[in-house]
DNA sequence: CTCGAAAATCAACTGAGTTGCAATTATAAT
DNA sequence: ATTATAATTGCAACTCAGTTGATTTTCGAG
């Protein structure tokens, strides 16, 4: 994913500075292959480099607003980031009850449903968030 | 919705007692119109009765691993409740990013749509979420 | 180089939700 | 009725992801 982006052109499309933590965020969340919590971007950024989580939060909290990044409400309070970029269109995730991890799902088409989506009075939709929550393969198994 | 269901003989199903904290989260649940926060059932019942906080976040939580009621991860960290009886069917919530407020949606048939939703691998799906973020008729009109 | 804006840091704070334990209340047994 | 038992509620202190405001550092334009 991070191979078929180019961060440093898209930071500069958005107006912002092609910093380090700004470059390190963004590949470390092209790399991941799930939606990661702040925590744990945080500490994946501190194997390369000093970083303070302030930044880091207020970096996710720009991206997000700017669309570059989807923040997750899932299960718990703790925020899950998942690259927003155009070779990663928005889908459902799936969230074990047991461990707590988060898979991706493919993308679903909503068509027909879309219209009922967006209630039924002059609400404007903008973004649909589609959660399962379950027992994943590797905790079906112990139990 | 209140007036359909008996909640004293719904927690005697439980097999709990019928305590006042109990039946009152029970009613104030059952004549909202929308989910509501832990922090807003606290104060409503403080209108009939003097209640610790923990009281209700305990109550909540056994509700919702019962099944009882729905706890829906929103945006932002504050978790809303709403009641899971037989007459409140889930349904998906709409969200709007001005004022923060939650509208219950009609229910969608997912029919196709679920066997996808269960994911790629061995995964067991047992509720699904559904999240829809944008700017209500209210706000609209505003801006 | 110099200066102003953008970015990052630091410490202190916020607030929803949790934990452990004590006190109360309801139920069952004697 | 009285006591033993378990369920429920209360209280205080805690947790921890995320936020705030003020300060320092970095960077790029002139
Ligand atoms: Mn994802
Ligand atoms: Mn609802
Ligand atoms: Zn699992
Ligand atoms: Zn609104």
């Amino acid at each position: 994913m991070s191979d078929r982006c180019n961060f440093s052109h898209w930071l500069a499309l958005e107006g912002l500075r092609a910093t380090p933590v700004r470059l390190a965020m963004l590949e470390i969340l092209g790399e991941a292959s799930r939606a990661l919590r702040a925590q744990e971007i945080l500490e994946l950024i501190r194997t390369r480099r000093r970083v303070n989580k302030v930044t880091v939060y207020r970096i996710l909290e720009d991206f997000s607003r700017r669309g570059m990044v989807r923040k997750l409400s899932l299960e718990g309070r703790v925020n899950h980031f998942e690259l927003a970029c155009e070779h990663h269109p928005p889908h459902p995730h799936f969230q074990c009850q047991t461990c707590r991890e988060v898979q991706c799902l493919e993308p679903v088409a909503l068509n027909r449903m879309w219209t009922e989506l967006r209630g039924p009075l002059g609400n404007r939709a903008d973004h649909i968030e589609i959660r399962i929550e379950g027992l994943c393969h590797k905790c079906r198994n112990i139990s």
